[in-house]
DNA sequence: TGCCGCCTGTTCAAAATTGAACAGACGAAC
DNA sequence: GTTCGTCTGTTCAATTTTGAACAGGCGGCA
């Protein structure tokens, strides 16, 4: 998923062993890790466990920018001189992540070559998925955009032991993630439904042929 | 701009001088310099001049991803393993490019750790940039996303000797920009001129009141 | 058991957006 | 000067989206 077999290098589990002595703190569902706004301090590693991102617009309005998991780091723009977080980081699932003095990190990359050059191919696929994100809006309406955070999703789930993913998601946190409001999200899941594209019994399932709302 | 005084390293120039023996290219306005769907072999990096990003989906239908300028990479996603570009670049003024082999751009990632700590510093201001038009995107009408993407790219061109960005986009840029149609964008202009916000007389001018649209 | 909080189902008028069309303005090229 | 292509101005019906409301289901908890 996050290895090619091709480029830079993998990443795989590589971050786990390869950060130095560091913090790892436990979070229980729905509890914040950080906040936007707080001071930034740390940069974040998943070592297991689902966390979302999520941001409030001046207007009260929220806005999720992404679902992470296993093997992605948050909270990293500190390194690049923001002083305070952009978003807050709350876990879905019981989760344990790695903390990281921003300093710490910065040495680390300046340091060591086999970092910095896994931490360059992370970002790199980082920003090939936000831009995907950003070319979905730009293309697409809401009710494919519904469909391909639902597939993604379905997808991103398979370390197999967690409770998919798609368990932890209410409707209000796929029309943040879609930007679209519930009355919407609703509409389109009922209508998935009928057509068969995914199924409720006990919790919410993902067929693949969802993929046909997404045209050809 | 892209440097703060904080963070891991400055920017600025330094890729300038930096990258080591290079082929350097020129441009005309109009010009494609990659093409979407081509094999991915070379890193390029704007020396000079303006790029616009353009995608196409698999129905037709025109994307602009960004408007790159001086100091900004592209093509750059060939080194996690792309095997073809996933966008266009075209100039949209007259531009040079440095080319770069892949495979020589990873060489350097790996043995030049300066290199390597300021491509890191790129690409997490590059994320934040991408991530800002997604959260524009997931909060913002598109009379707001104009507004915005107008004061962008009025700020951006402060190169000064150029002819300021904004005289090269058309609206049918702007709504591919946005993510809107043309009349939609039309409408728009012409609100925002009758308000005083921007000026047509010879080329558009943006006033810095139009942040007014963005609310509060 | 009953209350509460959170989630989904449902409805609907008002507002925003699309998509397509046609006309005029302008500059470049012949 | 005429033709062509590209850009902007303008219109409008059809469609999509919003925003707000209310009801019912379900689990936790006292």
């Amino acid at each position: 998923m996050k290895s090619r077999g091709r480029g830079l290098v993998e990443t795989g589990a590589f971050f786990t062993t390869a950060l130095p002595t560091r913090k790892i703190v436990e979070y229980k569902p729905g509890e914040t890790i950080i906040s936007q706004g707080e001071e930034c301090t740390d940069v974040h590693y998943i070592e297991q466990g689902i966390v979302k991102l999520t941001l409030v617009s001046n207007h009260g309005r929220g806005a999720v920018l992404g679902i992470l998991s296993e093997g992605d780091f948050f909270g990293e723009s500190c390194l690049s001189g923001q002083s305070t977080y952009l978003t807050s980081a709350i876990a879905l699932v019981h989760s344990s992540v790695s903390i990281i003095k921003t300093k710490t990190m910065m040495r680390l990359l300046e340091e060591d070559r086999s970092v910095a050059t896994r931490f360059v191919n992370y970002l790199l696929i980082r920003n090939l998925r936000i831009e995907q994100s950003l070319i979905d809006h730009l293309f697409n309406s809401s009710e494919k955009r519904l469909a391909r955070t639902l597939l993604t999703l379905a997808r991103s789930g398979t370390g197999g032991k967690l409770p998919s993913i798609l368990e932890k998601i209410s409707q209000d946190t796929l029309a943040e993630m879609v930007g679209t409001t519930r009355s919407r999200i609703n509409f389109f899941m009922n209508k998935f439904r009928k057509l068969g594209f995914i199924h409720y019994n006990g919790g919410l399932k993902v067929h693949d042929s969802l993929a046909r709302v997404l045209g050809e």
